[in-house]
DNA sequence: TTGCATTCTCAACACCGTGTCGATAAAATC
DNA sequence: GATTTTATCGACACGGTGTTGAGAATGCAA
């Protein structure tokens, strides 16, 4: 069996100087393709060598970020799910407000390609399993889980890159006010 | 006034042979950052400094080819709200059939920065345009009209990356039985 | 605390893509 | 046919990449 074997203090402490870096950079200037490894490894007070330590490259270590967080973030929804307690348009808040508090992050995801996909399967089985949850035939004229998912998709994107100045509470709510029919 | 000053022939073909070149290159591999000015120059049949003596950078190629099309899709957009003979519906389709012909294109573009920032803008015209012949007073609790932009902008990304086994029919008639509330 | 393993640093290396230059060839325009 | 414009070619300095080997610093376990 494999053992977890405790990380090197060093080692961890790297990787999260240089995650950060990364971040700083892009928030500085959000275009990747500016980033380089020397920036990173600046930025990051450390070795340019150290770099390559720990990363191939650096879609590696913006892959290692984008999975960590789809990791919180699928986490932060099945909380969610579970809280039977809360109505769709409080769960739809609750979910909002955690993805407003890592927009930072979020934004400069949204860029790489495999993020917005798996958000997107993320987020589909949140619909799904409310849809289970709440009602047991749809009409003949319901809207496809794919297509209600895209759109919820489109509209966090949105949200956080251009309508910020809305609540998340009336994002919320004009959420329900669309998909109110079903 | 600015004379249009006739543009050289060779300067025509050379653009476009570029602009061919670099959409084939990122038909093969869709990482932009794998491109580079010798893959473009060499794809296209032409030197690479003939390159440098278009564009500033390949940032620059792609911005060019984004406007292209952008306008393209602009004048369709607005063909189509003219056309008062068709449905809601039909102007989705057609809209979505006009996407799907240029699927190639737009889904490369929609990696680049600007892209859905335009395409949102766009649409957002269709959509106050549209809600504007069709209705004079909104209800109280109407879906607000950036949610709405955002909405269609990621089910039509969705469906251009992940749902072509879908019709453009099928589509127009999910969104608007999505929307039919207003 | 001593000894061993791991990590970090540093200088150096070949490699590749960039952006520019000047000179020349080819093509369009008049 | 003469002139202007564009395309080609070889060459250049520059900067980032990814790797290497040797040595310093740190963690860890006996």
């Amino acid at each position: 069996m494999s053992i977890p074997k405790k990380e090197d203090p060093r080692t961890i402490r790297s990787r999260e100087m240089f995650k950060n870096a990364v971040i700083a950079l892009l928030c500085e200037d959000p275009i990747i393709t500016n980033l380089t490894v020397q920036k990173i490894a600046a930025k990051a007070g450390l070795n340019r060598t150290t770099f390559y330590l720990h990363y191939q490259d650096i879609q590696d270590l913006l892959t290692q970020i984008t999975e960590e967080i789809l990791n919180e973030l699928s986490d932060k929804i099945f909380a969610l799910l579970h809280a039977k307690d809360l109505s769709e348009k409080q769960q739809l808040t609750q979910l909002l407000d955690y993805l407003y508090i890592h927009r930072n992050y979020l934004l400069i995801l949204f860029k790489t390609n495999q993020f917005e996909e798996q958000l997107f399967s993320l987020l589909k089985q949140l619909v799904e399993i409310r849809r289970k949850n709440t009602k047991k035939d749809l009409p003949a004229d319901y809207v496809d889980i794919d297509i209600k998912t895209a759109s919820l998709v489109g509209i966090i994107i949105w949200w956080l890159r251009k309508g910020l100045h809305f609540s998340s509470d009336y994002i919320a709510n004009q959420i329900y006010l669309m998909y109110r029919v079903q």
